[in-house]
RNA sequence: GGGCGGUUAGCUCAGCUGGGAGAGCACCUGCCUUACAAGCAGGGGGUCGGCGGUUCGAGCCCGUCACCGCCCACCA
């Protein structure tokens, strides 16, 4: 053995043979316990980030400490088609590689050859999870564009539509220009942008006079049916009823008041396109407003002013600019900062546009799991991303279904030529209303979190009842990060609850952000993103599970290689031990068989910490389990108890080195499920082993060293009054023989000092009857705190007597 | 404007229901001790963001202010 811990290609060996092996894989058993963790899927274009890696080291931690105890475990691996990135990720193949586009290629060709740029590019994403050491059963990989997934998919939207749940309708959309399509609001970004305050004077009806207003769109000024000013506004309160003359097209417009409208902001007076803003949007319909439209779909001018048909926003916006200065009416011009919003993945401006689509009431669909959350049959870990979920219920509006790309589910929607709506599963043969044949297919498809939100029950044969839905639905566990809330945890449960009538998951683990280590978000784009991919290379994929465990503390955590090198040294050290034991002579039992107070003591201490990391990872504070487990393996099993059993190892004493590998093997047991490689690889060396520590079965409690706690704690404090003054305690017996074999007095130069230790020991005997003089301390405080108190005291002054004799 | 989280050692962070300020890294000192120098032992370093309050006692509770991050709503 190595006398430097390599996780080189130990780590690649071991996933290899545990997925080989089957001990991944999760089937059908209904005699056993099930325990199910539906990982998240990631896009099939997606590569690993330490987001991802995070998640892994999290989920994959519960999963192999259920497993270890028992159950049977699903850890459901597989990805999210993922509609617009896919979709735009292959248009930019096409456009650079082959210099084609869709547009060229037609639907059917295109979706041709999205599979085709799958089977070559996609899909990687699966290979860098198990190089994290994933136990998922990669057997059951399922994608959301799946034949067998598409069927969920149509059953639910048909389900769905045959509620009453499903309708069409012109509304305001956030229209992407680049991808051509809606989005809907959660997949915009925000960003400040540059741009130009125009206030313009709008002519009063009657010709006394005129309403200015401000605004940074002068384009979407033909589109305008109103001028809105607040009720409360003394300055315009007599102009409300009347008519403004809107410039440019001259049309007669009423003057309205609406409490949207920002006194403050501008002029106090807003001019209302309600096809081309959303809170215009909103006002126009509260007053009963016409929608004119004169953006197309291309982001350019339509032919609704002919005059400027086919010119751009900005083209346009200077004739009508123009035309105002011509008459006096453009009042001023100033720079003016804001925020926009942007299509999260192409970073262009959204257009927001009156648009034909498909939606889901979500007032009937959201009540049950708005009850679930509450009733805590779902609980979201920490508490206030509890609350954030049932807000987010609560507030949540319509959810625009469709999509106007290529790439993703169709609907489930017929027409025949008389405009009838056929919605099935299948292809129909016929209207079912008129029974006509010409049918043609709604072109649209479905946002791509309306097929996730089925991930937990289609990825296992819903709307089959299949033995697998039986064992695994309702499942245990969901870790995801704090943005995917809305997106996705909470469409699951309300599809669960729906379709099978029982949340799909109990607790959803809510983990931190990772940013980077300078505070700002790991970005690809911008540079400052640490690829999980060379953190193992460098370190391993234990050290980077522990180290992101270990840093995953609160709502966003600054990355933090330090922390990996502390895995890494973790690991190194495990390794180290081990060998020290099976170098030892003696015989080849492991077995726990103490025999002094130092094996007494390190089981104890092992069977604390087994106790403690169960509680955290019931907690799920993974980041106190590991370093519970790191203190352990370090200062406890090496620095105490191996030092005190060096003589007896060393002299091969059978009994000790049993004991000694008994204990080694209940750590590594303990700490596989964080570090599961250099676990697996020192447990294979240990005797006799013909199981593999994945499936080993977890420690069970033991009450035998709950008691001997405590056994070292002469010995410890003799040790520390030795090293920091150099006086030696009396010890007697065992004590004294482990006090010899861990500090070595013969070998500790003359580093303590006396004078300051007493003078030390003198301030906290003095601070500790200060306290204990109190009178109100000692009548108020409980009586552990005064008795811990009155042990402190009397410990100081032992230590004070022995060191000054 | 609203919600959430944060401000503790040079850095990254712990500190449970209020009761002697901690860890890892970095730094200094002493040890090349036959498992490990990615080691062992010891040490220096903090007005716990500011102010006020409650309490015998506040990093922790209350109030207030400041700054940082994320999310939401968006003032056109």
């Amino acid at each position: 053995m190595d006398p430097r811990y390599s996780p080189h290609g130990v780590e690649e060996r071991w996933q290899q043979t545990w997925e080989a092996e089957g001990l991944y894989d999760a089937d059908p058993d209904p005699s056993r316990t099930p325990f199910v963790d539906a990982h998240p899927p990631p896009n099939v274009t997606g590569e690993l980030h330490m987001g991802h890696a995070l998640q892994l080291a999290l989920g994959d931690a519960v999963v192999r400490m259920k497993r270890m105890q028992g159950y049977n475990v699903l850890f459901q691996p597989g990805y999210d088609h993922a509609g617009i990135s896919t979709q735009a990720a292959v248009e930019k193949h096409l456009e650079r590689v082959e210099g084609t586009s869709r547009r060229e290629l037609g639907r059917e060709a295109f979706e041709q050859r999205v599979w085709e740029w799958l089977r070559e590019y996609g899909g990687k994403i699966m290979f860098q999870f198990r190089r994290m050491g994933a136990s998922l059963d990669y057997r059951r990989e399922r994608m959301t564009m799946d034949p067998e997934y598409v069927r969920a998919v149509m059953r639910f939207f048909v389900h769905l539509y045959r509620k009453g749940w499903i309708y069409r309708d012109n509304r305001i959309i956030n229209w992407c220009p680049y991808h051509e399509t809606a989005l809907s609001d959660l997949e915009l970004v925000d960003v400040e942008a540059d741009d130009t305050l125009s206030t313009i004077r709008y002519p009063l009806a009657d010709g006394s006079g005129h309403i200015a207003i401000a605004t940074v769109r002068p384009a979407t000024i033909p589109a305008d049916v109103a001028v809105a000013v607040h009720p409360d506004d003394e300055r315009y309160r007599d102009l409300v009823g009347r008519e403004a003359i809107v410039p440019f097209v001259e049309r007669r417009v009423p003057i309205v008041a609406d409490e949207a409208v920002e006194p403050d902001f501008g002029t106090g007076a807003l001019k209302i396109t309600p096809g081309h803003d959303p809170k215009d949007f909103e006002i126009g319909r509260r007053h009963g407003l016409p929608e004119l439209t004169v953006i197309g779909l291309d982001g350019r001018m339509n032919d609704t002013v002919p005059e400027l048909a086919g010119l751009t926003q900005k083209e346009a916006e200077q004739r009508i600019l123009d035309w105002c200065r011509e008459r006096d009416l453009l009042e001023k011009r100033e720079h003016y900062r804001h925020e926009v919003p942007l299509c999260e993945r192409c970073e262009n401006r959204i257009e927001p546009l009156i648009s034909l689509q498909w939606w889901c009431s979500m007032a009937e669909l959201k009540q049950p799991a708005i009850a679930a959350l509450e009733e805590r049959r779902v609980v979201f870990h920490p508490e206030s991303q509890h609350r954030f979920a049932i807000q987010s219920l609560v507030d949540a509006p319509d959810w625009n279904i469709s999509r106007q790309i290529w790439w993703g589910h169709q609907l489930p929607i017929w027409y025949c030529p008389d405009g009838h709506i056929t919605c099935q599963e299948t292809e129909p043969d016929a209207c079912a209303e008129c029974g006509s044949t010409e049918l043609e297919r709604e072109t649209d498809v479905l946002d791509t979190w309306f097929s996730s939100g089925l991930w937990p029950f289609a990825t296992l044969g819903w709307p089959d009842d299949t033995p697998a839905l039986r064992q695994f639905y309702p499942g245990n566990l969901q870790t995801t990060a704090r943005d995917i809330i809305r997106l996705w945890e909470n469409r699951m449960i309300f599809a669960g609850i729906e379709l099978l009538g029982e949340v799909p998951f109990r607790d959803v683990i809510i983990h931190s952000t990772v940013l980077a280590a300078e505070g700002g978000r790991m970005s690809k784009s911008l540079g400052t993103g640490v690829d999980p991919l060379e953190t193992i290379d460098r370190h391993g994929a234990d050290a980077t599970r522990y180290g992101l465990l270990k840093m995953s503390t609160s709502q966003d955590v600054r990355y933090n290689v330090g922390a990996i090198e502390e895995g890494g040294k973790l690991a190194n050290k495990l390794w180290n031990a081990s060998r020290l034991l099976l170098q030892a002579a003696g015989g080849d039992a492991v077995e726990l068989r103490p025999r002094d107070l130092a094996e007494r003591w390190i089981l104890a201490r092992i069977e604390a910490t087994r106790a403690e990391v169960e509680a955290n990872l019931a907690a799920f504070d993974f980041s106190h389990a590991v370093q519970e487990l790191y203190h352990l393996i370090f200062d406890d099993f090496c620095d105490w108890y191996l030092e005190a059993a060096k003589p007896r190892l060393h002299a091969g004493d059978a009994d000790a080195k049993a004991t000694a590998l008994g204990a080694l093997e209940r750590m590594l047991k303990l700490l596989h499920p964080f570090m599961p490689h250099v676990t697996e690889e020192i447990w294979t060396n240990l005797p006799g082993r013909e199981t593999r520590l994945i499936v080993a079965p977890w420690p069970e409690e033991d009450a035998r060293f709950a008691a001997d706690l405590q056994a070292l704690d002469r010995v410890q404090e003799a040790a520390q009054i030795f090293r920091r003054s150099g006086v030696a305690v009396e010890l007697a017996g065992e004590e004294k023989r482990i006090f010899d074999a861990v500090v070595r007095p013969e070998r500790v130069s003359a580093n303590g000092d006396a004078e300051a230790e007493i003078a030390r020991l003198r301030a906290e005997v003095e601070r500790a009857e200060r306290m204990l003089a109190n009178e109100r301390f000692v009548a108020n405080a409980p009586a552990e705190v005064v008795d811990a108190e009155r042990e402190k005291l009397a410990r100081y002054r032992r230590e004070l007597d022995a060191i000054s004799g």
